[in-house]
Parts: structure tokens; C-alpha cells; sequence
DNA sequence: AACCCTTTGAGAGTTACTTTCATTTGACGC
DNA sequence: GCGTCAAATGAAAGTAACTCTCAAAGGGTT
């Protein structure tokens, strides 16, 4: 009778559901601290105590302190709608498609935490090379399924610059929004950036001067 | 007689020297012992031991660890070159001479230790943190540039996503010069990133395909 | 030589981690 | 229920990167 293990399949056991309970509880805690006296301003410590844990508790949680902010990897999700796209799909596209798709996973999982994250995201030094870490990974990713597509060597050039612009350039247009206080549609601002990108930066100003490769 | 005066500006005056020497000192140490014995595994106190200074003289020449491998600005040259260039330029080809003519000066200025820390800036995750925050600081002036010449305003989406793909491309173009052992023509490689910029991350493999615009 | 100001070194303190080890506490067979 | 095992926890000591303070040393100037 699966009765059991159904049940332990929802309820994911007693120890399972601390653990998860445990992980929320110092998020929590940091995040609230965090909103209320800064990142930089607030130790361990203070964290632990108000999660009501031992500072060694959060160690083993987080890694880092950096961590407790960077939580979640997009990576997984990207790859996968990513090689869920039609094969014969133009990659730029695919991928156009699969950042979009996650971008709507993540909008929708985070709660109200998501501005002041992003605004840690921006401003504290730490944060910020982790996530660039996180998006060179990410890079690596869509540039290993180019080069499936294409046939190419993955540790191509061109490949890489195009992987990393297309990540860079969605960057880029993440800071705007936040930038701009979070007022304009995400996702029509994504879609505008890699239209640029496309086009190849011509400048809408200036599509009157001409634009030739570099000649040696 | 300006002959005081001329000596001092050559001479700098023994403090200046001596300030200059002990920079040098520390440097030239930390530089021996990442390499023997790896970024992580150095303290500072060795550091300082080796260069016979005392630790707080360490952090007083350079406020993180980090600064002793990131030592130069870029910025300052870059923007020079970059508007020295002529008004009526398309501002994509200035970037590129400047970039170019910035990096013949840094390969120029850098001893041998530019191998060494070209992988110390690829590995180690804080020096990392810091170039990302250094690249954001030179798209934010190139963008400056690109708005004085449009007319738009600095803050557009549009600039901030062309002067951070630039700089992307070739931080990402170094990135290979580096992996693939130093042993391609760096400019030309960036003469190449620059031209999958312009003509829009068309894939050579896959220019039959399509690509159009975003339709909402 | 005497005075001033900057650089330096010594030492104590803070904080982010790391490691170790003993204690607690779910999980599971009986 | 109950004992046993493994995993989670907490306490404590240690390391290393900073920060701050203050007194000593050393150039610069007259």
C-alpha cells in the first residue's frame, strides 16, 4: 500500500519540512534586516538570532552571506526550455523564447522581495560578482547548445560572443528597469534589447552612417 | 630659477619615491607568492613580510586584497581617445579605435606579469567581482559619449545596451585570448568580435535562417 | 638644528567564515 | 512504543581580512 510513502511524498517527512522551514526563517530574518539597516551593516549574528538559530546554522545553510541572497538558479530552467525549443528554430530566437519563459517563472515565484533584491543585486559589490559568476555559467550554457545546433566547436569565438551578448544585453536591460523603478513591462523591454542586438546596434539615431565591418 | 622646481618634478622628492618603492615592494611580493602558492592561500602578513613592510602599511597602500591585482584604470585613457575622435565618426568605429589604442597602451605598459594576471582575473572570484564593477564603470562612459553625440538622454536603453555590449564583447574576447593561451593576435580578435556586433549575431553557420524583429 | 606634517608600525577590535566535536532529534526496523 | 543509526544542530576555538587608534620615525622646510 502506497499510503505511506505518498504521504511522505507530500508531507516530505518531518525533517525535510524543518529544513525547508529553517532556510525561510533566516531568508527572512536577512531580508527584513537588510531592508531596515543595509547589507553591509548587518552580521551573522544579528541574522541567526532573530531566525532564532545558531550562527553555525546559517553557515551551513549559506554559505556565504552573499548566498542568502542569491538564491535561486534560472540556469536549470534555461537549459531545459531551451533544448525544448524546435531544433530547426533560429538559436537567437530559441533562446529569445527560453529567457523570456524564465524570466515569467522567476517574476512570478519571487514575492515582494524581488525589489529590494534587485536593489542588493545592484548596489552591494559582493552580490553583484556572484551574480556575474551566475551569468557566465549561464553563457557557458546557451553557448554549449549553439554549438549542438550549429555544429561548431563550443569554445568558438563567435559563439561566445554571441551567448554573452545576448545574456549581457538582457543584463543590462534587468538594471534599466530597475534603474527606472520597475514601472515599464519587463518583457517588452527584453524583447526591444535583443532587437537591437539583431540589428546590430545601429543606432537608431544614426542609421544614416554607414557601418562596415573593420577592414585591415 | 625653475631649477628646484624642475628637480623635484623629476625626482618627485625622496617621499614620493619612497612611496612609489614601497607600492612596487608589495606588489612585486604579491605577485611572487599568487603565483607560487596560489590568491587564497597568501595572507596579507606574508605579504607584508615579504615586502618588509608592516601589514597595516599593506592596507594602507591598498584597501583590499583585490587592489594589489587590480591596479590600473582604463577609464581615464579611454575616454581621452574616445573623444578625440571626430564628431562626425559613427560612434560604434570610435569605440573601436579607442578600445583598440587603450589596449596597445596597457600591453605596452604590462611586464610579464600580465599572464599572471589575466588568469588571477579569470579565477578568482572577488578580482572577478571587481572587473565586473570596472566594465560597468566604462559602459557608463562610453554611454555618456555615444548620448552627447545622439542627443538622447544617458540614461536610454538603447545607448545602455550598445556600450555595455561592446565592452561585453571584448571583455568576453579577452576572456578567449586568455583561455586559448595568448597565442592569437588579440587586436585582430577583437576586430572580429566587433564585426559579429555590428552585423547583428548573425551566425555564419546559419545565415540562411531568418531573422527578424520581435511582433508582439 | 628645530619644527611640522606625513608615513609608518604596533596593537586591539570586528566580522566573515572554517573546523571540530559533543548533543540533540527525526527516521526506521523491530 | 523502543532502541539504534544518521543527520541536523550548537558551542567553541581558530583564521584571515579588514578597521581604528595612537605613538614613533622620518622627510621637508626654514
Amino acid at each position: 500500500m502506497p499510503l505511506l510513502s505518498a504521504e511522505r511524498e507530500r508531507k516530505l517527512g518531518l525533517r525535510e519540512r524543518k529544513k525547508i522551514q529553517t532556510r525561510q526563517a533566516i531568508r527572512h530574518a536577512a531580508y527584513r534586516l537588510f531592508a531596515e539597516q543595509g547589507y553591509d551593516a548587518t552580521p551573522i549574528d544579528q541574522i541567526a538570532e532573530m531566525a532564532e538559530v545558531s550562527p553555525s546554522t546559517v553557515f551551513r545553510y549559506f554559505p556565504a552571506k552573499e548566498d542568502i541572497v542569491l538564491t535561486d538558479e534560472y540556469d536549470p530552467v534555461i537549459e531545459e526550455v531551451l533544448r525544448d525549443r524546435p531544433a530547426d528554430e533560429h538559436p537567437v530566437e530559441s533562446i529569445r523564447q527560453a529567457l523570456v519563459a524564465s524570466l515569467h517563472d522567476l517574476a512570478r515565484s519571487e514575492g515582494d522581495d524581488i525589489a529590494l533584491r534587485t536593489k542588493l543585486l545592484r548596489d552591494v559589490p559582493a552580490i553583484r560578482g556572484r551574480m556575474a559568476e551566475a551569468q557566465e555559467e549561464s553563457s557557458r550554457i546557451v553557448r554549449s547548445v549553439l554549438a549542438e545546433r550549429t555544429g561548431k566547436p563550443d569554445d568558438d569565438l563567435e559563439l561566445r560572443v554571441i551567448a554573452s551578448s545576448i545574456l549581457n544585453a538582457l543584463h543590462e536591460t534587468i538594471m534599466y528597469w530597475v534603474d527606472t523603478g520597475q514601472n515599464d513591462d519587463l518583457e517588452q523591454l527584453m524583447h526591444t534589447t535583443l532587437d537591437i542586438l539583431i540589428r546590430g546596434l545601429t543606432l537608431s539615431a544614426l542609421s544614416d552612417t554607414a557601418l562596415k565591418p573593420h577592414q585591415q
